[in-house]
DNA sequence: CATATATTTAACCAAAAAGTTAAATGAAAG
DNA sequence: CTTTCATTTAACTTTTTGGTTAAATATATG
């Protein structure tokens, strides 16, 4: 984990639209698929990384897997950002 | 440019360091290169995608270009991670 | 238990990224 | 005007990334 799984993960814009997506709640791996022309499984790996980075969550039900968004580890980003807007000296 | 340009250079941790070390003012390519253990071209390289991105600017005085943080670019990336934090509901 | 559905994992491929060394460019200085 | 120093660009290699199809796994259902 760490800032540069966060950013390598925000830095593909497939992964970005997701967690789009994810903002207004819950979705399957397959819903989420269905906004997309790539195959499921290069979906499924999308989201393994957004998993890795701690940007989802995960939840089988039955037969499905849900995901949702997990913003939490958006706060160390926003923290490195502003630290490199703000501070003008060392 | 945009969003994508920003994410991609900022998913970088030699470019991240680079941006980390311009914070406390200009340097030039051969002092930022330095801090580093690769080639002189291959930070090159890295100083022009994050010029390609806006998150940094070049002057060239004498002998040495100098580099220098521009952080306006930003902006974008924080309304963006704010919108993903914030919006429960679309 | 056999089959169907949802999703992941494996094996593979092509394109992009990040590094190298060597050659080119730009500016200063002998 | 040639040499030197700082940096970039070119050509090339290796590694990483993002995609594919096919096989594996997990669950529900006839």
């Amino acid at each position: 984990m760490g800032i540069q799984n966060t950013l390598k993960a925000l830095s593909d814009p497939v992964r970005r639209e997701i967690l789009e997506m994810l903002r207004a709640g819950r979705l399957s791996a397959g819903d989420i698929g269905k906004n997309f022309t790539i195959s499921g499984a290069a979906i499924s790996k999308h989201l393994s990384v957004l998993k890795d980075a701690d940007l989802i969550r995960d939840a089988r039900e039955g037969k499905f897997i849900y995901y949702e968004l997990n913003t939490s580890v958006l706060e160390e980003v926003m923290l490195w950002l502003t630290g490199l807007k703000g501070e003008k000296n060392d």
